[in-house]
DNA sequence: ATACTATTCAATGTATTTATTGATTATAAG
DNA sequence: CTTATAATCAATAAATACATTGAATAGTAT
């Protein structure tokens, strides 16, 4: 068998895309980004860390092509490079999710500390879409809602949720939901709202979740 | 915003999951667990790895339970501890496939040198399969085979392969598959039989690549 | 008990990653 | 041409992972 170092030198271009997604800060790094194309500058206020450090990290994964660049002017705005990233993070996520212990006595405990952050099932999300009583949110990107989101949900990315804030009615529940259970953006929407007033929840898990359970999707 | 902890946390639970696929030795590992439950010291023979540091790979597998034991006698058994770890390693490898060019130029190099190791074609087989002139072989373990497989294929892992070589008929070729592109079993069975006398060749891509093209599937 | 064997543990030195800092490049604007 | 700014590069120190070795543990068999 002379295979040996063919297969040696698969398995390290195959141990890079792994070493992609084997740092803390690259993970946040490429759940930011799955959100949208974003800058170097735009990265190092999100996550807090130094530009430099982002920069590197960046380069990091340009190397093992997880993501790709495009300069405008001054800027350098990164970006996914293939879909299969977002595929990557959530098999990654649902492995952690599944097996690790820690993780879901980290959910508990934060949960817990915020009160009344408990989501809300799929079920009774149906139910209660029907009778016209809630508004569905959806805090992703909109290339991920075009693709496919829950019947009826309004489509408000993070960012753009203090301007439109006037779009929601006060009488509705607001239930919010983004691409998968660890998915933070949801946490961070039902926060703001309710800083802001309204009566908001998570849905429980995301929408792979959701088209996982073969419940009705829409499309633009 | 409260929430910079529980993040932080979050994430580095999971890159502990990505940790466990950063190393080309654990990619080999998991990819050899992936075929069948193994022991420790079956583990170090195929990899040619001392046993102490196979031990050791397979600690920090554990701790980020990718894998789990089953303790029979002397012998600690090993398996992937749920089939989203297959997942992953086949997204880690689509992403290295579909982006790396070293990868493609890697196999290529590698294909050319042995001679005709060149796919099949899905087309071409199930033309060639109807007309009853080739014996399709699937080389996995026989509870993915169970899952799903081309229709008519034989089960045969390779490690049983040498032992029942007499199932073949000789004036049949064989066509081997198992569970990706970049699984190296089908190579393998090709290398074996050819040694043997006989006519082999891989089919392109695997079995999942089968079930994308929406080809007919069989089950048990 | 005793010897034997598969696996794990612990300790070491080495290699690789990571964060940090300051200098450098590339682009835009005055 | 000079200045300002986003991003990268380069060099260093600190942290972490890795392979290797030899000892310890846990089962089996005699």
């Amino acid at each position: 068998m002379s295979s040996g170092g063919f297969k040696k030198q698969l398995f390290e271009q195959f141990a890079r895309v792994g070493k992609a997604v084997s740092s803390a800060h690259r993970l946040e790094i490429l759940e930011l980004l799955a959100q949208s194309e974003r800058t170097v500058e735009a990265l190092a206020q999100l996550t807090n860390l130094p530009i430099a450090n982002v920069s590197q990290h960046l380069q990091y994964l340009r190397k093992a092509s997880l993501v790709s660049t495009r300069k405008v002017g001054l800027y350098v705005h990164y970006s996914l490079a293939t879909p299969l990233v977002i595929e990557l993070l959530l098999t990654v996520q649902k492995i952690a999710e599944l097996q690790l212990t820690e993780v879901d006595e980290l959910v508990r405990s934060y949960l817990l500390s915020k009160d009344e952050l408990e989501p809300v099932s799929r079920a009774s999300l149906l139910e209660r879409a029907r009778d016209g009583l809630v508004t569905v949110l959806d805090v992703r990107p909109p290339e991920e809602y075009a693709a496919g989101h829950v019947p009826g949900a309004v489509n408000i990315p993070l960012k753009e949720l203090p301007k439109r804030l006037r779009e929601f009615k006060r009488d509705h529940e607001i239930i919010a939901y983004c691409r998968g259970a660890y998915c933070l953006l949801a946490f961070e929407a039902v926060a703001q709202l309710r800083a802001n007033g309204f009566k908001a929840r998570r849905l429980e898990g995301g929408f792979p979740e959701w088209r996982n359970a073969a419940l009705p999707i829409a499309t633009l």
